[in-house]
Parts: structure tokens; C-alpha cells; sequence
DNA sequence: GCTTTAACCGACCCCGTTGGTAGGATTTCC
DNA sequence: GGAAATCCTACCAACGGGGTCGGTTAAAGC
């Protein structure tokens, strides 16, 4: 699995928050009820998100957390980075996030040989970065909303092509 | 880290394949030697592109191994999926890999609450997905070829905007 | 100033996966 | 028959993931 349940529960968490009304602290007990998860992790998912400078909090009685920038201004690559730390196709793939690989990835110093998988990782890190730069928190509180407001509807129900084709184009911007 | 070593040492042996006159079996110690890599585990590598249909063998003296097709018809993506199992952003994320989601992600089947995180993961997977699918291995059998024909050129000289364009320009098609 | 609420902090713990190793069995060529 | 290979199964140590637990500090309301 590419991102572990940290970031899952980070992004629903900042999505959460993203439908509170801004300036107005919301308390994780609510937020984990909400969404079904663990208090207790839930803090030390919320400390990643706090330390990127991601959300602000209040202690106390009322206090709570709230994002620190509108959502609009808050790009899905710094919340996942904030969650997941570096996020690399590779063990030595780190980069910047912006496209410049830092490692070279050789094995041997001497022979001029360099990775042959080098091209593909690449591709991959471009691929990840390119969508998570693309969608905002703004984007996920929208989609959340829909959903929450749509009717239950059973899922693979009518399994085929029909019904594959609908979910996939929802999603542009991939 | 997204993909595991096994990813890694399997795709650096398809290359190291690819780089062989094809129909000519070629000895795994051979490869593990070339890549410095451990034999035993390779075996374990090597079994599951077989599994896939993507190389061939022959046992016993002057046995080995040699690609199924040829390399320009392989792309990244049946080899990666071979080595990893299907590729998924998040648990419950399974597709067929052709863009169909597989899994609603649904946690409480009374509220008709979808997960928020959807349109990310799916976003995500595209990305994954289109890198994959559009890199085949006859590229990386090519871009190995010229690294190490080419000198040893050190890597990060000359730090800034110009450098970080360079690399991102040779890798189209992300 | 007590009580309640809630953020904050650090230690601990179970468990599955990763990245191997070990050892043998089987097949094929010379 | 022996060497060189693939093949197969079992095993193992270490690490990270996914939590739990207990306690401390800070603010608000009475």
C-alpha cells in the first residue's frame, strides 16, 4: 500500500475540518466520533498536521483545532508530505518535491553505472506529485459534501461496464 | 517508501534481461553478479515474473532466464504488479487497473457517508497508473544504455532552477 | 478555586510484512 | 556422473504500522 492509514484518517480529519466554519476550533472527540476513529491516534495524526503548520489549535475547555489557511489554499501534497513525511517510489528517491531528484541512485562509485530504474521512478514521483499538487483540500470538502448529501445508493449493484464508467468520470484532473 | 525492493530488483533484472540478445537464456547468478544482488533472493524475485508470464526458463547447465516478449511490448506496469501485487494508494483500494474502482469505501453501509479521501486516492492511482502503463521496458533498457555509455557526470553540480528543469526534461510522458 | 474539557506528550506493545538465508530437490548439458 | 542451473519450501530477524495507556498542562465556566 502506498500511504498508510495516517494519511487516510489525516486527509478525513483536515476534510472534517474543512466543513467547520473557519476561526471556530472543533474538538478532535467530535472529529473521531464523526468519522469513527481512534481518539488516541487521532492526536498524534492531528501533531503532524500541526507541526506542518497545517491546522492551529486551542487548548481547553472549547478549545480545538482549525485549519490555518482557507482550504482553497491548501494543496493535498503538503497535508500527505505532512502525514507521510518524504514521499518517494524508492528508498533513495528523495527529492525536493519539485520535480529535482537529489539522489543519483548509483550503486558503484567507480563503474559509471547508474539505475537503470531511475527513468520509471521518475515517472512514478512525477505522477504522485502532479495529482496531489492539483487538488485542494477546497476540492475534497466539495466531493464530501455531494456525497454526504446524495441518497444512500447501494453499491455494486448493477456490476458491468455501465456502472464503472460513472465514478471514473468524476474525477478529472488525475 | 511506495514500492518495496522486490520492485526495485525485479525491474533492474527485466532491464538486465532486456540488454541480452533475446532467446538466449541468461543464468540468474549472472545477473545477481551484474547488479550485486543476492542470488537467493532473486530466485524469489524472478519466480513471481515468471508466474506473470513476463520471462521464460530453462533449466538445468546453461539454463536461465529471457523475456516472454519483446521489450518494447512489456510496459512498467504488468511488470511492477507482478512484483507488488496490485497497486493501491490505500487499503481498500482495488481497481483492475483500468481505472475502475472496485471498492466504495464505504465505512458505515447505514449513512449513505462515502469516504472523502475517494477523489484523492483515484486521482493518485491515475497518476500511478498513466506513468506505468506509458513506460515500457525497451525505454529503460534504452536509458540504462546510455547512462553508462555516457561519462560519469556528477550529479547536483550546480544547484538551481536551471539544473532542476534538466532531469524533469528528459522525462516525458509521466 | 474547583471541576470539566480538551490539547499535549511519551512510553509501550502487538503483529504483519520485508528482506533476506538455508537447504534441498530436480532438471539438463557435457 | 558431475556440474550448473532452476525450482521449492521453510525459517528467521528486524522494522514499521497501528494502535493503547497514562499522565500533564491549559483554558472556561461555575
Amino acid at each position: 500500500m502506498i500511504f498508510s492509514s495516517k494519511a487516510e484518517y489525516g486527509v478525513r480529519l483536515m476534510v472534517e475540518l474543512g466543513r467547520q466554519s473557519p476561526e471556530q476550533p472543533t474538538s478532535l472527540k467530535a472529529i473521531a466520533e464523526a468519522e469513527r476513529l481512534p481518539l488516541a491516534y487521532l492526536e498524534q495524526v492531528v501533531a503532524r498536521l500541526k507541526r506542518a503548520g497545517l491546522v492551529m489549535s486551542a487548548r481547553g475547555a472549547h478549545g480545538g483545532y482549525w485549519l490555518a489557511r482557507p482550504a482553497e489554499q491548501i494543496t493535498m501534497d503538503e497535508v500527505v508530505q505532512a502525514l507521510e513525511g518524504a514521499i518517494a517510489p524508492m528508498e533513495c528517491f528523495l527529492t525536493d518535491m519539485t520535480e529535482r531528484v537529489l539522489c543519483s541512485h548509483t550503486h558503484e562509485p567507480d563503474t559509471g553505472q547508474h539505475c537503470a530504474t531511475k527513468l520509471l521512478w521518475m515517472r512514478v514521483q512525477g505522477g504522485i506529485a502532479r495529482s496531489l499538487q492539483t487538488t485542494t483540500l477546497a476540492e475534497l470538502v466539495d466531493f464530501s459534501r455531494r456525497e454526504s448529501a446524495a441518497p444512500v445508493r447501494p453499491v455494486a449493484a448493477s456490476a458491468g461496464a455501465a456502472s464503472a464508467a460513472s465514478p471514473a468520470a468524476a474525477v478529472p484532473a488525475g
